[in-house]
DNA sequence: ACCTGAACACCGTTCAAGT
DNA sequence: ACCTGAACACCGTTCAAGT
């Protein structure tokens, strides 16, 4: 007998999404998420393996979204200009999501190689104008520099790990501009030493 | 009647901390912990609130360690080896511990008062070095630059976020000279504009 | 004083039964 | 074809009862 479908793979996931950012990840239940898009839990089983895989399906469309925003930011063909303003829409991305954010990097889940591809994607619209300021052979070391030092700001903010008072602005804004000059000086001085 | 205690806070933590490593923050369980002590789980209860004050005696047991760990990285009065010194401690402490670091930085739960200031304690030893690079007037802010880089790329590098090859020693060592130089430098611009 | 079995509410997950 | 109630194993947590 015909039985159509009561929602969508979609629907989970926006649902299970909103839902993670609400209660945070130990506030999360399947039965949840279930009702959210009226139907019982078990029916979740059809459309992903389990909780890990539906938490991935999350995962990913925050890491689509999070790339949509670096492309976006790409404001200026100043490379110096266009990494602050994805930087900025690095940060604004975490702080408007922080349950979200902290599920895309959470060590408890390895990452896929759907999940490492998504990744790469998501980051790429940086990559232009990193190459830009410090030259092709030398973008993924200084990629290592920057990523890092935006995901440890980010989640300290987001953890609330900064207790010393002050401005997070002015210090966010602080730490982009060392990095990028140190990076841009570090690509003077291997030019001149060759 | 009398009824010596089996076990000891200090017992529990060391056991909980030990299973929390071993089996992940989703395998752990009170019923675990209660175990490895030679105890049932109900009797935690009367040392620990609950799972999460359990859990965060855990974490505050990391992060002395840490800071002992950051206190006998002090090996220079050059205030640069030091810090490089120091970051590699870091570094190091997280990949011994990746389960109990992504614990200390948990974006779910906020720190407590005293997870505040053993956070700061254990920070400390960090402190002279990084003010006598870049002065005190401007220490907190470059604590800001380094600090989160340092989380960043250890907390990317436990999670296997790094995923385009090359060597992470190199990229680690390349980074953290790139921002002490770059702090450094900051603070000679900041004297010349006096 | 300290520990425990039993009970409760709530999970994730499976599966046979329903339509 | 899709959904569901019932069941299972496993949680964290409470508490009256044991010694």
């Amino acid at each position: 007998m015909p039985a159509p479908p009561k929602t969508s793979d979609a629907r989970i996931v926006a649902a299970a999404r909103g839902l993670l950012e609400r209660n945070g990840r130990d506030g999360f239940s399947l039965n949840d998420v279930a009702a959210a898009v009226g139907v019982r839990a078990p029916s979740l089983y059809r459309r992903f393996d389990d909780r890990a895989a539906l938490l991935e399906a999350v995962e990913l469309s925050l890491w689509r979204d999070l790339g949509r925003s670096l492309a976006e930011a790409i404001v200026s063909h100043q490379p110096l200009e266009t990494l602050q303003s994805q930087a900025r829409a690095y940060r604004a991305f975490a702080r408007a999501h922080p349950n979200g954010y902290s599920l895309m990097f959470d060590v408890q889940s390895r990452p896929t190689e759907e999940g490492v591809s998504v990744r790469t994607d998501a980051l790429a619209p940086a990559l232009p104008a990193l190459t830009a300021l410090v030259g092709p052979e030398y973008s993924l070391l200084a990629a290592r520099v920057l990523t890092p030092f935006l995901h440890g700001f980010v989640s300290m903010e987001i953890g609330d790990a900064f207790r010393l008072g002050g401005g997070l602005d002015a210090a966010f804004e602080h730490g982009i501009a060392t990095i990028l000059h140190g990076l841009a000086r570090d690509r003077r001085r291997a030019r001149r030493s060759r």
